[in-house]
This record gives C-alpha cells, sequence and structure tokens, in this order.
DNA sequence: TCTGGGGTCCTAGGACCC
DNA sequence: TCTGGGGTCCTAGGACCC
C-alpha cells in the first residue's frame, strides 16, 4: 500500500503585522493593528493585540477605547508591502519545496511526500527557521494527511511550538479544537451543528454522512472526509484561471451627485481593466453596483446592473463607457452612497477573442490603435507610477478616494522610499 | 374530465475563505 | 463622526425545450 499524501500547511503569523514589524523593530512586543482601506476595519492583529480581546475585522471606532488605554499601535494596511513580502517568502519556500500551493497572500500548501514520518517535524521546523531568518517573518507549519488536517494541525501549532504533525489517529487534538476553528465551517454551520451537539472537531468527524451531506451539502461531506483524513482536495500547483476581477471601494465621505459616483466608477473600471491587461484577458459581462450606507437609519438603495459586451475586450474607455451606462440605469437622485464596484465576468484569453462577424476594416484598424494606446498607457503607469496617466472621466481632484492616515512607506517596491541606516 | 417529466441553462443568493 | 475588499463554490428555482 502506497504511503498517504504527506501535506504541510505553512501560515504566515499576524501576516500584515510581521511586515510592518520587519521595518519598524519598535513595533516588537507590543500590541500592534494593521486597518482594512479607509481605516476601516482590523485585519490583522498583534498575538498582543489579540491578548487585549481586539477582535478580527472589528470596526476600528468599536475598540477605540482599547487603542488608547493599551497605546496599541494602529497602521494603515501597505498592500503593495505585503504583497512583496509574500513573495519573499513564498521563493524561500519553494527552495525547500516546489510542489507548493500558493493558498493565500500568507498561506502555502506543500506537498511532502516521500518523506519519513520521524523526519517531518525537523524538516518542517529547519523551514520556518530559515523563513525567518531570510525574510523576517514568523511562520507556523501543520503537516497531515490531508489539507484540511494541515489546517487543523496549524491551528494547534500556533498555540506555541510553532510546528505541528498529526497522523489520522490523533484524536486529542480534534477533541480540543472548537468546530468554528475548522477550515470550512464559518457562523452559520457552526450553529446549526451546535444545535445537533456538535461542538468539536473531533464530534464533527465522528458524525453520520447522510446528516452532514443534508445540513451543509456535498462541501460539507467533502470536510468531513478530509478530517479523517481521506484527501479529497488537490495540492493545486497551477494556479487556476481567474473566474472574476472585482474592483470597489467604500468613498471617504458618502457620495449623492451623479457626477462624483461616475468619477468613482470610471476610476474602478480603470483599475479592473489594468488587471484584466495584466492577466492578459479580456472580457464579456460587466456588472456597476451602489449601496448606499446599511449600517444607517437612512434611505436604502442598492442597486446593480450588467451588461453583456458585443465582443470581448480589455480596453479601458470601451469599459468606461459601458459602465457609465449602466450606472445611468442604477443611480437614483436623492441617496447617499457609501460605496460603488465594478464587477468583470466572463473572462477569455485576449489570443482567443473571436473577431466579431460584422466587424469592418474600421472596426479592426480601431481595434489595433486601441491595443496600442492600452500598452502605452500600462507602461508609462508602471515606469511612473500608477495614476501618471488617467482617463478624464476619473476626475481631477477625486476628493472621495480612500484614505491610509497612518501608513507606512513603501519600503520595499519603491526606491524613494527605503529604509535609511546610519 | 384529464393538468407530464426530464434535461439544460441561467441567475440569485448563501456560505465560506483570506 | 467612524463599519474592507476580493474571491470561490454550491444550490434552488425559473425559463425553456422536447
Amino acid at each position: 500500500m502506497p504511503a498517504p499524501p504527506i501535506i504541510a500547511l505553512v501560515d504566515c503569523n499576524n501576516f500584515y503585522v510581521s511586515c510592518e514589524r520587519v521595518f519598524a523593530p519598535r513595533l516588537e512586543h507590543r500590541p500592534v493593528i494593521v486597518l482594512s482601506n479607509n481605516d476601516g476595519c482590523v485585519v490583522a492583529r498583534s498575538n498582543e493585540a489579540k491578548a487585549l480581546g481586539i477582535g478580527m475585522a472589528v470596526p476600528e471606532f468599536t475598540v477605540r477605547q482599547i487603542i488608547k488605554k493599551h497605546d496599541v499601535q494602529v497602521l494603515s494596511s501597505n498592500y503593495a508591502l505585503y504583497a512583496d513580502m509574500s513573495q519573499r517568502v513564498m521563493e524561500v519556500l519553494e527552495q525547500f519545496c516546489p510542489d507548493l500551493e500558493r493558498y493565500s497572500i500568507d498561506e502555502a500548501f506543500l506537498s511532502l511526500n516521500g518523506f519519513r514520518s520521524r523526519h517531518l517535524c525537523e524538516y518542517a521546523q529547519s523551514i520556518r527557521a530559515t523563513v525567518k531568518q531570510w525574510t523576517g517573518i514568523p511562520v507556523s507549519i501543520g503537516v497531515a494527511d490531508t489539507k484540511t488536517l494541515a489546517k487543523v494541525a496549524g491551528r494547534i501549532a500556533k498555540r506555541g511550538g510553532g510546528v505541528s504533525v498529526i497522523t489520522r489517529s490523533d484524536e486529542k487534538e480534534l477533541a480540543s479544537l472548537s468546530v468554528s476553528d475548522v477550515w470550512g465551517i464559518g457562523p452559520a454551520y457552526a450553529r446549526s451543528l451546535g444545535q445537533h451537539g456538535i461542538m468539536t472537531a473531533l464530534q464533527l468527524r465522528q458524525a453520520d454522512n447522510q446528516f452532514i451531506k443534508k445540513q451543509m451539502g456535498i462541501v460539507g461531506l467533502r470536510l468531513v472526509m478530509e478530517l479523517r483524513g481521506i484527501a479529497c482536495l488537490e495540492l493545486e500547483q497551477c494556479p487556476v484561471p481567474k473566474q472574476g476581477i472585482t474592483c470597489s471601494r467604500a468613498f471617504s465621505r458618502m457620495l449623492s451627485s451623479r457626477d462624483e459616483l461616475e468619477e468613482a466608477v470610471s476610476s474602478y473600471v480603470t483599475r479592473a481593466a489594468e488587471k484584466l491587461r495584466a492577466e492578459h484577458l479580456a472580457v464579456r459581462r460587466l456588472t456597476v453596483f451602489v449601496q448606499t450606507n446599511e449600517f444607517k437609519n437612512v434611505p436604502q438603495h442598492n442597486a446593480s446592473t450588467t451588461l453583456r459586451l458585443p465582443m470581448a475586450t480589455d480596453t479601458t474607455h470601451e469599459l468606461i463607457r459601458a459602465a457609465l451606462a449602466c450606472l445611468r440605469n442604477i443611480y437614483r437622485k436623492g441617496f447617499e452612497y457609501r460605496k460603488a464596484g465594478v464587477m468583470l465576468t466572463e473572462l477569455v484569453p485576449i489570443g482567443q477573442v473571436q473577431a466579431d462577424l460584422f466587424d469592418g476594416q474600421d472596426t479592426t484598424q480601431n481595434r489595433g490603435r486601441a491595443r496600442k494606446l492600452m500598452t502605452a498607457l500600462d507602461s508609462v503607469n508602471a515606469r511612473f507610477g500608477s495614476g501618471t496617466l488617467q482617463y478624464a472621466s476619473s476626475g481631477i481632484e477625486r476628493t472621495w478616494k480612500t484614505q491610509f492616515q497612518k501608513r507606512s512607506p513603501a519600503y520595499t517596491t519603491d526606491w524613494k522610499q527605503l529604509p535609511l541606516v546610519g
């Protein structure tokens, strides 16, 4: 019988906070949090901040007392820095194990097939030490037979030691883990399982298949099988093609005029189209949505509309034209809008775009010109900073733009902001 | 009077993830 | 005063067809 596959989950500890600490050692041993766009919600917490009871994803203003009382260090998020640090961590991991799935910005699954079990713990420890030494980022590593069990092991590793290896016969660890801490169990499932007396990961593993299928569908059944050590989720080494691209933001203040919403939507489409071209894709379907403030007792108008384009495109001005048409459809005067967004779906590789049968010679020439313009636009913005060249419809003043009051410098991605020594 | 059933495609909504 | 953003997958139900 072949040995079961062995999966390691490498998870960066408190990733955004750890990135900030690499460049600002004064943040060590102190409570630190990182905030989302517009400094709205807490998206990362140091262990010290967690110990103070600051929850994940809570609005900043709800923990302001704690911040003040304990001198919590507060930072705006700096995604350019985190993406760059993530890349560095992944490159170190690839040196240890080329069979790797980049699962998220701060996590990777590694296939450790072929390692004998008694060496797994040492090997994981050496990965951990090397990542810390070469990048400054602390990681935890969980090792097990399946992805879901490796996630469980990762949870255990974070309790201390940094590495945890569990086997399918281990019951103690599963019994010590709340069902809501299992990968794939969110608040809704945790509640319904709890009502049936299933409180721990071990109880979930022992639950009846039919019951699970009924409560949580096929996804839930797969999850339980994985907890039993039966692999249902493969390591995805080749990045799967993107299904959609979204760009949406809450404004820094409420907007009611159509002109301002048009600026915002234009600039979101511009960003989405840049992502599209970076992936060498074109889009057939575009959705625009607007939202009022759901947290306030004010008149609400949440609406979205979708347009199917006559032909797949990656050209910014074509997409802006389509998006503004959508916006005119859903905009209603007299509401205070808090957020808007653009979603691109039905993506196709740009090389496979079917030429429209009814396209004449003129249109073909226009497409060639548009392609050259987009290439020039992207290279100028890459060279001189994003937003150097932009469409007038995106506005000039843009007082609604997302705010980052406490952002750290782009230490690693901008020469002008390199940290100085001495 | 009698009021099918199965397949496919699409969409909206729910649940989850980081 | 102040509440993120970007994804995935599955399912139920309606429309439509034969």
